[in-house]
This record gives C-alpha cells, sequence and structure tokens, in this order.
DNA sequence: CATTGCAATGTTCGCGGTAACATCCAGATC
DNA sequence: GATCTGGATGTTACCGCGAACATTGCAATG
C-alpha cells in the first residue's frame, strides 16, 4: 500500500507488479484500447495497491495533448469572476478539459508575465479576460496556435474569438433609462480605473446619452481599496454635501451602490422618488437588502459557459476553427431605486 | 515574429536561429550556468523574435521538478477561501512556486477525484482544506511523498502538517460570550451540514458550553442554496414567530447572519438589548451596515499565509521535513449586536 | 490441418527538455 | 614553452509515457 522507499511509482511499477507491459498498463489506465476483462482487472489491483497515479506530465509530452485550459482574469475577490468561473466549470466537466487560472491584479505586466507561464504549460485553449494586452502578450496568443477567446467586453479587435457584453452599450442604456426616469442631476461614483477598461467604457457610454440630451455629470468621486460598502456611503454622503440638488447616483459597481443605499435609507431620503440610484453587475449576493438596488446584469455566467463552449468545441479534432463573436445583451433591472419611464 | 507553419516552437528552433547548442539556449533561458553575455543577448534576441515560450512539460518531466503547487478547496464563492488563497498567494510570489486550484464543493467524491488529478502533475506540494478526507485520499497524500498542509482545521489528525483554528474552540469562546452577556434563549440557524465538518464542530463546541451552563437551543433553522441575505431574513422571522422570546440568534456565517440584522432593524428591534446576534466568519466585506455584526475572525489570510510557507521551506532542499501544527486563535468581535460582559 | 482474422499484448522510438559529464580554449603561472 | 585553470560551450543519456507498428495466440474457416 504505501511506497515507503520513496523511489516515485512509475508505469513500469505497476507493470512488473501485475506481470504485463507497461503498455497495457497504460492502456488500462487510459481505457484505450482492447484489453480484456481479466487483464484490466489485474492491473487496476496493482495500480490502487500500489497507489500509483499516473504522471501526466511524461503522458502529456508523450502524446502532445494536455487537457488544460488557460483562464486569465484580473481578480477573483469581486464576485464577477467567480461566476465566470462557474459558467466555465459547468461546461468544461462535461469534457475532460480542465480550467487553470491565473490572476493579473490588473495589470499588464502581470498578464504578460501569467500568460508566459500559463503558456508554457501548453494548454489547450486560453480564454482570457478584456481586449487590451501588451503587444507581447497578443503576439504570443497568436503564435500559440491553440484557441483563444478573450471574454467580458466586445468593444474592440479580438485576437481570435471573443464573448460578452459592450460596456459602452451598457453605460449607454442605463442612461437612456435615467433620463426616462426624469432624473436630470446626476452624480457618479466609481473605481479609480487606470486599467479597468470596461468601467471606461461604460463611463464613456453613459456620459455620452447624457451629452446628447444636454445632461451633464453634476458630481463624481472615485475611491480605490478598502469596503466597498463603507466607501459608497462614504463617497455617497460627500457627493450630496457637495451637491444637495443630485437626484441621481450611478455608481460602477453594486457593492458601493448598496453602501450608498444604506447611507440613503438611514438618512431619510426617499427613494426612487426624491433621489434615485443604480449599479452595475446584478450580484445576487445582494439580494435581501431593504430595497432592492436597480442595476444591470453583465451576463457573467453565460459568458463563462459561451466561452468554455467555443474552447471545447475547437479542441475536438477537424472542428471548425473559424473565429466566434458572440455579444450578449446587459439586461437593465430597475429594483426599487430607479422610477420605470 | 510569427511561426506560421505551425510546428510548434522547440529548443531546436532558437539553438539555430541563434546558432549555438540547445543546451545553451536553454542555460540561458533558466539564467542557469556560466553563459558569456554575447551570447546570452544573442538568445534571447532570437528567442523574443521567434516568439518562443520554453515547454515546462518537457522541462518538468527532465527535471522532475514542478513548480506548482495544488490548492485544494470546497469552494470560492464564499468569500472565506478567495480571502485564504490570497495569503496562498502573498507568500508563494516571493518564490518561484505557483498555486494550482481545485475545487470539491464539499464532497468527497469530488475532493478524491480533484486530487488525483492535481498529483497526476507531480506538484511541490499540497495545501488542503480541512482534516476529513477518504482513506483512499489520504493514502494519496501519504503515497506522494511531497510536502501536505492541512488548512483550515487542527481538530484532528492530520495526515502531515496543519494550519488552522479551533472551530471546536471557537463556538465554545462565542457560546461564553453569549452566556456572560446575559442571554440565555438562544436560536441558531446555519447551513444544512452534511459536510461542512468545520461548521459541525463549532455547533458541537457552541451547545457544549451552553449545556454545562443549564442552557438549550431553544429553536434552529437550517438553509441550503439561495440568496444568504434573504435566507437570513427569511430564517430569522420563522425563529422569531416560533419563539418571541428568543433573546439571541447565533448565525453560522455571517451573510446570514447579515440578513437577520437587516430584518431585525427593520422590525424595531432593539439591538443588542432586546436580542443580540453574532455570525462567523468577520468578512469585511460586510463592514459598512447599519450596524457592525459580532462575529468571529477565522484567520482566513494568515492560515494562508502559513500554509504556504510551509511549503516554500520544505520545497527547499536540505529542509527539515518534520510535521508542523500551527493552530491561530480566533479572535471575537464584539461588533454592535453582542452585549459586552 | 494449414490459413486467415482479429483481439490481446508487446516493442521501438521519440516527445522537448535537463543533468551530468566531456571538451575546448584563452589567459595565468612557473 | 609546457602546464594548469576555469569559464564557455557541446554531447550523451535519460525523464515517463503514448503513438505506431509488430507480434502472438487462438477460434473460425474451408
Amino acid at each position: 500500500m504505501s511506497n515507503s522507499d520513496h523511489r516515485p511509482l512509475t508505469l513500469r511499477d505497476v507493470s512488473e507488479a501485475s506481470g504485463v507491459s507497461e503498455m497495457t498498463v497504460s492502456r488500462v489506465l487510459r481505457n484505450r484500447g482492447d484489453v480484456s476483462d481479466a487483464t484490466r482487472a489485474k492491473v487496476l489491483a496493482s495500480a490502487k495497491e500500489l497507489g500509483y497515479v499516473p504522471n501526466k506530465i511524461a503522458g502529456a509530452l508523450a502524446s502532445s495533448r494536455v487537457n488544460l485550459v488557460a483562464v486569465i482574469i484580473p481578480s477573483m475577490s469581486n464576485m464577477v469572476f467567480p461566476e465566470v468561473m462557474t459558467g466555465i466549470t459547468q461546461i468544461l466537466e462535461e469534457t475532460d478539459l480542465q480550467p487553470v487560472v491565473g490572476l493579473t491584479d490588473y495589470t499588464r505586466e502581470k498578464e504578460e508575465k501569467v500568460l508566459y507561464e500559463m503558456l508554457s504549460w501548453r494548454p489547450s485553449g486560453v480564454i482570457i479576460a478584456g481586449l487590451e494586452h501588451s503587444d507581447a502578450a497578443r503576439a504570443m496568443l497568436r503564435a500559440s496556435g491553440i484557441p483563444v477567446v478573450e471574454i467580458m467586453d466586445v468593444d474592440g479587435t479580438p485576437v481570435d474569438s471573443v464573448v460578452g457584453i459592450s460596456h459602452r452599450r451598457a453605460g449607454e442604456k442605463m442612461a437612456k433609462a435615467i433620463l426616462k426616469g426624469g432624473y436630470r442631476k446626476i452624480g457618479f461614483m466609481g473605481t479609480t480605473m487606470p486599467r479597468d477598461h470596461r468601467a471606461r467604457k461604460r463611463f464613456e457610454g453613459f456620459t455620452e446619452v447624457l451629452a446628447k440630451a444636454g445632461v451633464e455629470i453634476a458630481e463624481r468621486e472615485f475611491y480605490s481599496g478598502g469596503s466597498a460598502l463603507v466607501k459608497g456611503r462614504e463617497m455617497t454622503q460627500a457627493l450630496l454635501e457637495r451637491d444637495p440638488e443630485l437626484d441621481f447616483l450611478y455608481y460602477s459597481n453594486d457593492m458601493i451602490g448598496a453602501g450608498g443605499l444604506l447611507w440613503l435609507l438611514e438618512h431619510g431620503y426617499d427613494i426612487p422618488n426624491q433621489i434615485g440610484l443604480a449599479g452595475f453587475n446584478g450580484l445576487n449576493l445582494l439580494k435581501g437588502l431593504p430595497r432592492e438596488l436597480a442595476t444591470m446584469d453583465a451576463c457573467r455566467l453565460e459568458i463563462g459557459r459561451r466561452a468554455a463552449e467555443i474552447i471545447a468545441n475547437r479542441v475536438q479534432d477537424g472542428a471548425d476553427q473559424s473565429p466566434v463573436r458572440i455579444a450578449l445583451e446587459p439586461m437593465i433591472s430597475y429594483g426599487d431605486t430607479l422610477r420605470r419611464p
């Protein structure tokens, strides 16, 4: 049962223990090729007794097949990417592919490093967040010769396939809804977003629609780090102190929106009449607040699923290798904090 | 720049492009051994121009060295494990080790499968949540011959090293604090926990201390799935309808605790006098609620860091391989919802 | 009973690197 | 000038497995 001498086990050990060739053991363990039931049973017994675990490193080298899919995302801590991962996992579980995650912390340097690291394991595909990469990263992706799916965002030029929503459009859509709701003095709160291109695009779409209607953002506030709920409270207070006339607050994510909502309720604001508010991302983590925050669903689960499907399809041999572009439609949810038109 | 014919690049390609042997290229790319500056520059230029990415599969096979650390945890979606991951990453970033995550969904079968899968990549170490594993899993861990750190929980017998808190003690500690606060009619809410051994142990420690003081849990309620915030509200309402006399509510996690808190505030309860409440896990995600929930810090970040440190130390050659046991002390935080003694 | 057919099993070679050792050569040393 | 030295580079032999092909043996066939 135990491997006390501590020489790592190999196929040879199993082969000797069961009295067949290494090749036959290999066939049994991979369920490939014809093996008699008797032999199969014998081999499985020996393998189990020894506690043998096949060496995928050797296997992958010999077969030049790796069942890994690299997933490169900025962070795991903000609820949006875990949900994307769930979607990816749901699909890949039905195949023999396996996701491996790399984190970029929203920096290009790290993205490049992580990508290099991942590609050095010769995965079968790459799913990577965003369309903005360094030239080197883009070159690596292209040179890798494997299917690449860029996710989250469709506003730009993909290397290969892309699945996401248009954040520009999401911003526009929210702006229109706010205007239709009759709001005119609008405050904006978001992260300081040097590298959050998606937040930037939403903001651009948002302000453009407002501009066309002759409305300007009256006040804005940015934060980074700390508890988002607390920051939402603080920024909301700060904004309203600067301009008590504001009748709408647009938050770049639901968490700060929730903080703002709590603060407004405590201070007796009449929502959504005296003041309306909306966030972004449809975190169902937040269902159960005193009021339901207006928000926009970024289709995260679906994005993960679609991206994984593209990879899974492409990996089959003889599969169509042409790039796919999927633009999902972000759905607005009015909740209790945005007047309906 | 591009590899259009699509034969994957190898060391040989770089070696031919730069006019030196493959071995020299290998040395340059790994920064190992003596190579003249001129040669180094030449090789790096060729590698970059070709867009060559070393093949770690081949490298690992040849050197039998893999810079991966398997991290096996139940889930990524409940805020506790992401924080552990952060701790692990913080430490491993200073080394050349890299974490690779596998998810078990709180089931033993999946744990066993994921472990097998991970071990087949011959990682340099394993960090795995909990002390309860199938016999097969335990056997694999032992047979692997690599450092293993079980995390989160210290109430049990580890395979090798262990870093965590005593959940039994955490439950006891909270029970004592509640009793000292003068509460006597206590309700409990948690997940249906067939496989959440840590929640179970907390519950056991909790009830035992109460029992010694002659106090019994008056009401209890369990949930699974859905939005924790909503569930917290619903369960709280249900419990108080069944027994309006309850003067304390203990929640097995902060999220449902937050839901309960919001419900109680909306219904005009006087907290913490008429009724007190406490959760578990110290999610700073939740800082910013109208009241700060009493809770207990499970030392998640620190657990991740310590576990990673153990692996990092052991991986060095000539390192002390003896098992380590680290029991961290969970700290109670009274917040605004638990009367101080 | 020799021949065929096919399932079951074995053999050879190479995947793309690296460890370990071998070689080469310019400058230092006597 | 012969010898030594050590940095720079090359050669050889694997690492553990799987693809492709080779072989074996036994039942079916004429």
